[in-house]
DNA sequence: TGTACATCAGTGAACGCGCGTTCACTGATGTAC
DNA sequence: TGTACATCAGTGAACGCGCGTTCACTGATGTAC
């Protein structure tokens, strides 16, 4: 608020119409996938010229960049947001799946196909840490979840040695693996979901995606 | 062989190049994803004129079909034969995972991010359909395998409520459940391997797999 | 075996398109005295 | 309050590029008698 009075009106407009841009973008992405992405439909859609993006962004890597930033920066806070009102892992999992489905092409411009040669810069992979922290934070063992059976052992010892990721959290190889497959399972049915594999299969994704956070919470 | 007798040389050419086509196709698509392929650029690279290749292919998008045709066959094909050859589940789970990191394009062209609009023709649908049937007959329940808890219960009497998919195949809910648990699971720990999510993680996405497998073989 | 014709692969020119991006310029908005 | 200057948004023309695709044509290969 106080920084925001120190806002000219420029700067205001500025970033009204840098906000402009991005809603456009996401329409094309959402339409076409993110190799559809434009500048100059974005412009023409906005009734301007091409040129005048370039005001706002140095290029339409920097504008794609700009936009999977976001798209993390949106998840990490709709999770710690959930997190931060009580919900435990499967409420996670219900609040992952409404972001997914809110918007699938958002979702596979953070975890779909990768384009080769494409590395995001580290402020992005910080955000990415920062989901999977809360994810370590809602899956530490509460005094009713069951003892890991023995074959699981196996993989916790492992994360046990070699975990250098997840810093300075204090999760036990319990929460790791269990956040771990948090991620994985949901993503695969999520993933599948979105893309249209099931289509047909006369179930409901709903169902099985259920049954999965069943399994991931005990 | 007797077919190929028949093949007069002409036919013999025309094949060898349209393979030749494919083959520069997978590695543009392995250089630069399904996006960023394209018909005058393989035919650069094969020495000809760009028009050339449209008496092998009436226009870009039969070609991709035909490259997603072939991803399809050739998964199905090698899950099939390693079926046949005695693998139970987890011999079906390393040989998918090897697959798809023999190449992980391909893999992605036919699991990853969906082109909005786009729909595959029947007869691709149909090989996805055969892969899933390989699964359900290696996922039918042996002797030593555990009844299902009563929370896993849920998800079975929906399926056997629900199922249109799978038409004719004599699969029980169990076997239905535990079909859906490997393709779900496993595609999520490979996709998310592929990705490139783990890197920098210090874990070895091998033992993830590992894990997950064991799981879903009890 | 030789000639006449049909088939087919591949070429080069061309079309129209949309892309990202640069540049010199106009006109409006804000700032300093 | 008024004038002089600086800042900045946006335009239009232009560049070079690569794309998919068509078309008329040449030349080689196969087929029929």
């Amino acid at each position: 608020m106080t920084a925001a009075a120190k806002e000219t009106p420029r700067e205001r407009y500025r970033a009204q119409l840098r906000a402009e841009i991005k809603e456009r973008a996401w329409e094309q992405i959402a339409a076409a996938g993110a190799p559809g992405l434009s500048l100059n439909a974005i412009a023409k859609q906005m009734g301007m010229s091409g040129p005048a993006l370039y005001r706002y962004f140095a290029n339409r890597d920097e504008l794609i960049t700009e936009l999977i930033r976001d798209a993390y920066r949106g998840l990490a806070d709709t999770i710690r947001t959930a997190a931060a009102s009580g919900a435990d892992l499967a409420g996670l999992g219900h609040t992952l799946r409404a972001w997914a489905l809110d918007d699938p092409q958002r979702y596979f411009l953070i975890y779909g196909t990768p384009v080769p040669g494409y590395h995001a810069p580290d402020d992005i992979t910080a955000i990415a840490s920062e989901i999977m922290h809360a994810l370590l934070d809602a899956a530490q063992p509460t005094a009713a979840s069951t003892p890991p059976a023995a074959e699981v052992a196996r993989l916790e010892s492992h994360l046990a040695e070699h975990r250098q990721w997840a810093g300075d959290h204090p999760a036990s190889p319990t929460a790791l693996r269990r956040a771990l497959h948090f991620w994985t399972r949901l993503h695969g049915a999520l993933s599948l979901e979105l893309a249209g594999h099931f289509t047909g299969m006369g179930f409901d994704p709903a169902e099985l995606y259920e049954n999965e956070l069943r399994h991931l919470t005990q």
